[in-house]
DNA sequence: GTTACGACCTGTGGGC
DNA sequence: TGCCCACAGGTCGTAA
């Protein structure tokens, strides 16, 4: 699904509504979705069982809930992850993996995940460059809504990389929270082309595309994420509005917005890129 | 260490 | 109706 603003749309709604609450009861009724719990699903919501929240974080796509004992209860939404908060008496959901009771009479929240490569853990919290993160993703670089992301840290990662710019921008150790959308979203805003090799941007072509991925995240974020369906969701079932505003993600057929020529598709990494053929036009060999 | 690819899942929609 | 294929907001393990 979901990238950062879609993330942070959830991380939002997980503060707003378990944050100072306690778990009584963890069930899990799917064993993938706790697969990254090394220890098991049993250890899962035995420990669970008794715990405060005390704050929910995130970096890039990763979410955490901070717990009273100094763990982390680590969530990534992988596709199709739903974070809900649900009335315990709600039926369960079809995709319903992992449930958590509270301890007071308000809603469970409900972790559900139609596709399963997302997923839960328990992992404690390490320091890395200051921050305090789990460990598990303590290489996750930072993303642009970090107080202290640098744009100039993630310009030179990017150029470092001997690939296409695209794969380098979805490197989540180099700047993290960008996804399939928002990363043709802020190459059309950049006039860039997806194959263009990122080791041969300059560095102003390299900090613009970064400034435009930080602006199309934030611009984004304010419409409440993107979502084409039911899927992709905030923690009371609602969707975004940022797919009445995407220029490239998913237009093919459609008229540029900028130059009127028709947007085209292109295979990549077993999914696709939209792109401007005027815009954007094809890297002959070495820029 | 870096890079590229298929695997991991479930579901939907289109073509025949 | 049904079958088969393409495709979907992501990462991860493996192999070169
Ligand atoms: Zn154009």
């Amino acid at each position: 699904m979901p990238e950062l603003p879609e993330v942070e749309v959830v991380r939002a709604g997980l503060q707003a509504h378990v944050a100072g609450r306690t778990i009584a009861r963890a069930d899990v009724l799917h064993p993938r979705a706790v697969r990254r719990h090394v220890l098991g699903a049993e250890d899962f919501t035995g420990r669970l069982a008794g715990l405060r929240i005390a704050a929910a974080r995130r970096r890039g796509k990763y979410l955490w809930l901070e717990l009273s004992d100094g763990e982390a209860l680590l969530a990534h939404l992988g596709m199709s992850g739903q974070m809900l908060v649900q009335p315990g008496d709600a039926a369960d959901e079809k995709h319903l993996r992992v449930r958590l009771v509270f301890e007071d009479d308000g809603p469970e929240l409900r972790f559900v995940d139609q596709r399963t490569f997302g997923g839960l853990a328990l992992a404690d919290l390490v320091e890395a460059d200051g921050t305090s993160l789990p460990g598990p993703i303590a290489h996750i670089a930072r993303d642009p809504m970090d107080p202290a992301f640098d744009p100039a840290v993630a310009v030179r990662a990017l150029r470092s990389r001997r690939t296409e710019v695209k794969r380098a921008l979805l490197d989540q150790t180099l700047i993290s929270g960008v996804g399939n959308i928002y990363a043709d979203e802020a190459l059309w805003r950049s006039r860039l082309h997806w194959a263009r090799p990122s080791d041969r941007l300059t560095p102003a072509q390299a900090r613009t595309l970064v400034d435009a991925a930080t602006e199309v995240m934030a611009e984004a974020l304010a419409q409440g994420g993107t979502s084409f369906d039911a899927l992709y969701v905030n923690v009371n079932g609602q969707s975004g509005y940022f797919d009445r505003s995407l220029d490239a993600y998913g237009q093919e057929g459609r008229a540029c917005r900028r130059c009127g020529s028709v947007i085209r598709r292109d295979p990549f990494m077993n999914r696709s890129s939209f792109s401007c053929p005027r815009c954007q036009p094809r890297p002959r060999r070495s820029n």
